[in-house]
DNA sequence: CATGACGTTTACGTAAACGTCAACATGCCT
DNA sequence: AGGCATGTTGACGTTTACGTAAACGTCATG
């Protein structure tokens, strides 16, 4: 018997909003099973709705999500015609990650610094910089 | 004498649209000297402009922005009395840039995967994975 | 059986981040 | 003086990602 989740369940585990799954699926992002009317959730739909979220905080659109998300169902899916522009894809948003990684990088070495710059000042209160 | 730039210049090295630039003069993220009512860009006004679009891209609002640029500025400013609250919010934000680093790294492995599953089928099509 | 708790669809509202005119000023070139 | 590039301020339009409310179905429970 394998578990399943309603939607209530589901959006409390990501602590999002009911609406915002619907929304989702009216998105074409999720398309969990119906029983009568009701939305039935399987441990596929969790994993996906775990690679929609985390894809959403590293900035990328709905409809971004939606398109990387069918395309690479399409490559796991056997269909190997597209399987070039599926590479040429994923090096893209490679590229696009590993702006990221930079941009964190320096924003932590900012934040470093303007830490380090209060540190001392609180320390020496009446220390101006030069 | 000091490099300036006017509005086309700064939203050509940045790739952005003039538009773009004066509206986030509007939001209070940046402002440049007039001449008669022409604005002026001084390299401070880059620096700042490097910034905002940097901490877009980790997909921080325009108000987070201008929230956190104020602040470093009052605590490079000298305004000693909210050092602490501002060490508060650098850990903070700290805490979403370690998170985005993490997810990261989970979906350049998720991109690995699919993409090392393409390339085994562009070597042996007739293989169905089991 | 009525009263929640939970679910559904449909539809309008909204905040953020610009795009897209319009209508006008200003400087420079010929 | 005329023309063109470049600048300015509104003001309205648009897209994204939901919030919010209305109006209704369904099921368990006192």
């Amino acid at each position: 018997m394998v578990q399943t989740y309603s939607i209530s369940e589901l959006s409390e585990q990501f602590d999002i909003t009911a609406r915002t799954i619907r929304f989702y699926e009216d998105q074409g992002l999720i398309s969990p099973r119906r029983e009568g009317t009701r939305r039935i959730y399987e441990e596929r739909d969790r994993v996906r709705m775990k690679l929609i979220l985390r894809a959403k905080r590293l900035g990328f659109t709905l409809s971004e999500i939606r398109e990387t998300l069918d395309l690479y169902d399409s490559a796991s899916g056997g269909e190997l015609a597209q399987g070039k522009f599926v590479l040429e894809v994923i090096n893209h948003h490679r590229a696009i990650l590993m702006q990221q990684q930079n941009d964190i990088l320096d924003v932590l070495q900012d934040m470093k610094n303007v830490e380090q710059r209060i540190l001392n000042r609180m320390k020496s209160p009446e220390q101006k910089a030069q």
